[in-house]
RNA sequence: GGCCAGGUAGCUCAGUUGGUAGAGCAGCGGACUGAAAAUCCGCGUGUCGGUGGUUCGAUUCCGCCCCUGGCCA
């Protein structure tokens, strides 16, 4: 799976995670592989995915990669750059700063150590001023420089979209499914991990879209009403970014609710071309 | 049926002493290299209820009609 929430053990209803039955019929990776309080990253989604496809190619099958993380699916197929991973405390020591100076000035900073990042970036950006900065204190490089020597994948892909042509129903259809993921006790899954004492809203598997509005609501802020409100906005913009990222993509063969049927040719067509299948959803 | 208050963007509303209108939210477009379901940037999308009249010009003033809410019958 190509998807930065299903990763975390516990939050199974709001990422719409496939149940014991599917997974025992279709054997999935990258799974329950993470603790909500942990963090997970395209770097770990990389390697993680490189590993589970030569595993799989090994046993002489064909590895099927589904999601919507859009990012993963780019760093594992356009490669990263050799950046070091993030340090924590250095985040919190630049939190820190720009909260007290505000990030325009870090955002300055930035232009004195790297302009061609800084001009890349815009100074209201908090979390890529704060990881330019991050990997300018790490290596002493900048990261402009360092990102371009990314390495290529050694993987090619046969790349399906699947959405909705129409975004109407596609807003429909988000509605849908986050009602049935409230009949199916969402509340009481995040009010759950809220209890657990351990997790803030600031962590990455909270920030999660439903988990963070609801999270809202179960800490007394906000009433359900709003809270369903919230979280449906947040869906649907998520879903039109993930537009954004598929229509960037070249090589994409379109599907849309009208053709669910794929599976089967599409399978078919992977093993006689020898590749490694790539849904975007 | 009578009186009063309203009818302006998808929603809630502002405004024009008469020169065809603007905020918030929603929405739409884009960026994206170890937080990405994140983070950020850009964009008003409109028969100003309808129809006559006054006027060089009406969303604005006047008449009639329609609709909504309240009060009185």
């Amino acid at each position: 799976r190509v998807d930065s929430s299903i990763v975390y053990r516990g939050m199974d209803i709001g990422t719409a995670k496939p149940g014991p039955d599917v997974l025992a019929a279709v054997p999935h990776r990258l799974i329950d592989i993470r603790d909500p309080a942990q963090a997970y990253s395209a770097g770990a989604f990389r390697r993680d995915a490189l590993a589970a496809i030569n595993e799989i190619v090994g046993e002489g099958r064909v590895p099927l990669l589904v999601g919507g993380t859009m990012l993963y699916f780019r760093a594992l197929e356009r490669g990263l750059a050799p950046l070091p991973k993030a340090d924590p405390a250095l985040r919190a020591k630049l939190d820190e700063r720009g909260a007290r100076e505000g990030w325009p000035v870090l955002h300055a900073e930035l232009a004195e150590a790297d302009p061609d990042a800084a001009a890349k970036i815009h100074p209201n950006d908090p979390q890529r001023i704060q990881r330019a900065l991050e990997v300018y204190a790490l290596t002493g490089e900048p990261i402009s420089r360092l990102q371009q020597l990314t390495a290529h994948a050694p993987v090619s892909f046969l790349k399906l979209a699947y959405a909705p042509a129409d975004r109407a129903d596609l807003h429909t259809r988000i509605g849908q499914r986050f009602e049935a993921m409230l009949t199916e006790g969402f509340v009481d899954e995040v009010r759950g991990l809220y209890d657990r004492g351990d997790l803030n809203p600031r962590l990455p598997s909270m920030r999660s879209v439903g988990y963070r509005q609801l999270w809202d609501h179960v800490a007394g802020q906000i009433s359900l009403e709003e809270a369903i409100e919230n979280a449906l906005v947040a869906t649907r913009r998520l879903a039109k970014r993930q537009m954004t990222w598929l229509r960037s993509e070249r090589d994409l063969v379109w599907f849309d609710s009208a053709n669910t049927r794929i599976s089967g040719q599409t399978f078919d067509f992977l093993r006689t071309k020898g590749g490694i299948g790539a849904a975007l959803c």
